[in-house]
DNA sequence: ATAGGGATTCTC
DNA sequence: AGAATCCCTATT
């Protein structure tokens, strides 16, 4: 919804309360506990078009350098640098010459780990998302089901790589509305082999590290084992 | 300097 | 199933 409003709600009416940031500390934990208490929170977007933002529902864990399927695992480079530094910063790079994706950086400054935001529930700014991805968009829960649909959906690219995102500027994260925790919550957890990994080999590239809300509609694709 | 390949998405 | 497309990392 954008332009004004005009002669409904009465001015007392609290303007929506964007909710703040979460704190440096929410983030400092291992990228595997980090990655199922991202489900269910809120990804804010804000620039000057307006605001975008939706509900993460799928994420991935990146343990660190000894990870093989990690960018870490060569070691701190350039392009890498984010994920060595402290907690709560985004890390974003770009796959296959084309496409954003985006990490929220987990641990502390002396443990590489990351996560990666898979899939959201588009929220807020429907319009401008449905515009941002073009025809080729399909249903509005389709708009961010992937982690470079979201990233194009919520503009996100590398000028904010290694942004911080705990003081509520142009990219934060905040909890959901109770309803919306809730009825996440009730959907439960499911988990499955990382995407896209299998170079890391059996060991790394099998493990369950994805995580998803169960049978949630903005899935980037279904999980193998739904149970 | 250069080669090999990618935490993806869309179209044929 | 194949292309698009640029940057990263490792190697020469």
């Amino acid at each position: 919804m954008t332009g004004p409003t005009h002669g409904h709600g009465s001015p007392r009416d609290p303007p929506p309360a964007p909710g703040r940031p979460w704190p440096r500390s929410a983030f400092e934990r291992p990228a595997l506990d980090l990655a199922r208490s991202l489900l269910g929170a809120r990804l804010v977007r804000e620039d000057e078009g307006g605001l975008l933002a939706g509900i993460i529902v799928e994420t991935e864990a990146y343990a660190g350098p000894e990870d093989r399927a990690s960018h870490a695992r060569s070691g701190r480079t350039r392009r890498t640098a984010p994920m060595f530094g402290p907690a709560g910063h985004a890390y974003v790079y770009l796959v296959y010459g084309m496409h954003s994706c985006l990490n929220v950086v987990s641990d502390g400054a002396d443990r590489a780990g990351a996560v990666l935001i898979r899939a959201l529930e588009p929220t807020d700014g429907l319009d401008r998302m449905r515009h941002r991805r073009g025809a080729t968009g399909g249903p509005d829960a389709r708009l961010a089901a992937g982690p470079a649909r979201l990233c194009q959906a919520l503009a996100i690219d590398r000028r904010l790589d290694g942004h911080d995102l705990t003081t509520g500027d142009r990219l934060w994260l905040t909890d959901a509305d109770p309803h919306t925790v809730a009825r996440i919550a009730d959907a439960g957890i499911v988990a499955g082999p990382r995407v896209g990994v299998a170079y890391a080999g059996d060991d790394w590239g099998s493990r369950p590290w994805r995580f998803g809300v169960r049978g949630h509609p903005s899935l980037s694709r279904p999980f193998p084992l739904e149970s």
